[in-house]
DNA sequence: AACTTGACGAGGG
DNA sequence: CCCCTCGCCAAGT
């Protein structure tokens, strides 16, 4: 068999598991993963990863940017299909489409991004 | 192999 | 608070 997809898709797959973790009615910024992951990623490429989520196995809406608003820019999805879909879960945006991270961010205290990278680096 | 493109983010003005 | 610039790094051309 070709385990080869599935030594490529380990990079994005960290990101996915992380995702997995966050609870309906929260979100996670791009740069807080990246943060989390360490070396070799970024908020871009945990950008660049999301986009190509399974929509149907990730919950890719709840991940937003830092000022608290969905990044979907121009997608092939409807502007606001994002934000649609969080605020089903409870989340309230204010007029410039906005909501707040004090109140709705995940910090994921018990999070796995990886069995043998544990990540030290939390919110205390 | 070089250049461009992003669902980003911090910092400066 | 808004706008611009630059750094970041995987992927696509």
């Amino acid at each position: 068999m070709d385990n080869e997809q599935t030594n490529d898709s380990k990079y994005r797959e960290r990101v996915y598991r992380i995702v997995r973790q966050i609870p309906v009615g929260h979100v996670m910024t791009y740069g807080q993963i990246a943060e989390i992951l360490g070396e070799g990623y970024t908020p871009r490429t945990v950008g660049y990863v999301m986009h190509g989520a399974d929509t149907q196995n990730v919950p890719w809406q709840r991940v937003i940017n830092s000022q608290g608003a969905c990044s979907t820019g121009k997608l092939t999805l409807p502007i606001n299909l994002q934000q649609k879909m969080l605020e089903d879960e409870g989340i309230k945006f204010n007029e410039k489409n906005r909501c707040d991270l004090k109140t709705y961010l995940w910090l994921s205290d018990g999070f796995r991004a990886d069995e043998e990278n544990q990540p030290s680096l939390f919110c205390d």
